[in-house]
RNA sequence: GGCGGGAUACCGAAGCGGCCAAACGGGGCAGACUGUAAAUCUGUUGGAUUAUUCCUUCGAAGGUUCGAAUCCUUCUCCCGCCA
């Protein structure tokens, strides 16, 4: 730990939106440097949606620097709050898990997020630990320490307050929680995106009401996802999830908007704006197929980037067929003389729902079979061994024969 | 406990006896264009069949009517206000 203290609370600081506070960082940063221990950095994962995009990738990212700088990640998995979920049923984004669930979510959650984490300096900790054996009197206890004025400075609770939208006090007690995992691990720093911003002030307020020193808080911008607009999320699938596989990551990324991108290098990819110029340059696709093949490399490797930029021209740029495409086997009793109706090989296959969607395809000119497009949805098929079939831009399907 | 408001397709939101498979917006899908699955524009968006048509759908179940998402009854759920 020799870096100087005034780099280490600089590159711990930058990107962030708030920092509470710069002074206490670089107090917290001497203190440890002198006793020669890690910081313990603290980061809360909800185990319902098991799936890291980018958007985690940002704070992972964070969380490495700080590794880097020699600190530890005390990485929390949201069990007991996972299983416990929203009983209210108001909030999809928390449904009940059973244990295994919830074990099963944390495994996969372990393996991505060392995707980006060291896991020689990190610590995973489940809050089920001190949660599972408290009492209600504990938990009232608990409670007693925040008011309900408190909980409405929370920017979505006072919003929804005013909306005269229903806030249930599961809700209200979730802040809490988090706060007093902060209590429980004793925590130097949390982390979190902007929109946990009260949720990590109230756990320097518990740690205050438990005689701890009062964890730094450090937010981070929240990633916009495909659509651009709206935060990244499973649930609201605009996502690119880290264990996606390297063309669907690829093709993803080189769907975000222009203006976006840039966020996209900052915060993903961790291109420090100094270092944006060249890209800036460049022709816009161009920039943002080295971004793609950046983020591609990173969790699938360089080869996998290198194919995945090759794919998407060939298929996009130069209007081929892609190299692997799923397949499909024609069940013999579907044939008749060895053809199949269109509509309903479209279905079968899994490019169409219904067979009205199918020949809405038809109709607007998304369906090519070997090349040629189809115009007739009464067209019967007549089955071969390696036909390919098309339905739009990127969906296709390889012809097997039984 | 008392009073009021609400439940419409993926989401939001119109419609208040026939012209409603249901306006409009978002999202999705397709096409054109392009520099990409950017941007923009156009089309499309319950199912079965396409020529007509038929079936299911507007919280649930009944009822009134030639005819209901629209009227009545009961029920379920939600929201608010006053206690």
């Amino acid at each position: 730990m020799t870096i100087p203290i005034e780099e280490q609370t600089t590159r711990i600081a930058t990107r962030s939106v708030d920092l509470v506070s710069a002074a206490e960082l670089e107090a917290k940063c001497r203190l440890a440097a002198k006793e020669n221990r890690p910081l313990r950095i603290k980061y809360g994962a909800d185990p319902s949606a098991p799936d890291i995009h980018l958007g985690h990738v940002v704070g992972l990212n964070k969380l490495r620097e700080c590794q880097e700088l020699g600190h530890t990640v005390v990485f929390i998995i949201g069990d007991f709050t996972a299983m416990i979920g929203d009983p209210s049923g108001k909030s999809k984004t928390r449904p009940q898990l059973s244990r295994a669930q919830v074990e099963e979510n944390a495994k996969s959650y372990q393996a991505q997020m060392f995707k980006v984490l060291d896991p020689e300096r990190t610590e995973v900790r489940f809050n089920s630990e001190w949660f599972s054996p408290m009492h209600f009197e504990d938990v009232i206890r608990l409670s007693a320490h925040v008011t309900v004025a408190q909980m409405l400075q929370r920017d979505d609770f006072a919003k929804r307050y005013g909306d005269n939208q229903p806030i249930s006090l599961v809700e209200f007690l979730y802040p809490l929680v988090q706060a007093y995992d902060s209590v429980m691990v004793q925590a130097d720093i949390e982390l979190g995106g902007t929109d946990q911003l009260f949720n990590l002030l109230l756990g320097r307020e518990l740690q205050k009401i438990y005689g701890q020193a009062p964890q730094v808080v450090l937010t981070l911008p929240l990633l916009e996802g495909l659509d651009g607009v709206q935060k990244m999320s499973k649930s609201l699938n605009n996502y690119v999830g880290v264990t996606d596989a390297p063309s669907d990551m690829f093709g993803k990324v080189m769907s975000i908007s222009d203006d976006l991108m840039w966020r996209y290098f900052d915060l993903v990819a961790c291109v420090e704006p100094p270092d944006l110029a060249p890209y800036r340059q460049q022709h816009p696709r161009e920039a943002k197929n080295a971004l793609a093949q950046a983020i591609v490399e990173r969790f699938h490797g360089a080869d996998a980037a290198v194919a995945a930029s090759a794919e998407f021209a060939r298929i996009f740029s130069a209007r081929q067929n892609p190299t692997d495409m799923p397949e499909y086997t024609v069940p013999g009793d579907q044939l008749e003389d060895g053809r199949i109706g269109l509509l309903a090989l479209l279905v079968a296959a899994g490019l169409a729902s219904s067979n009205a969607e199918a020949r809405r395809l038809i109709q607007q000119g998304g369906v090519r079979i070997n090349d040629e497009k189809c115009t007739d949805p009464r067209q019967a098929i007549e089955v071969e061994d390696g036909l390919i079939v098309r339905a739009g831009k990127r969906k296709f399907v390889k012809i097997r024969c039984a």
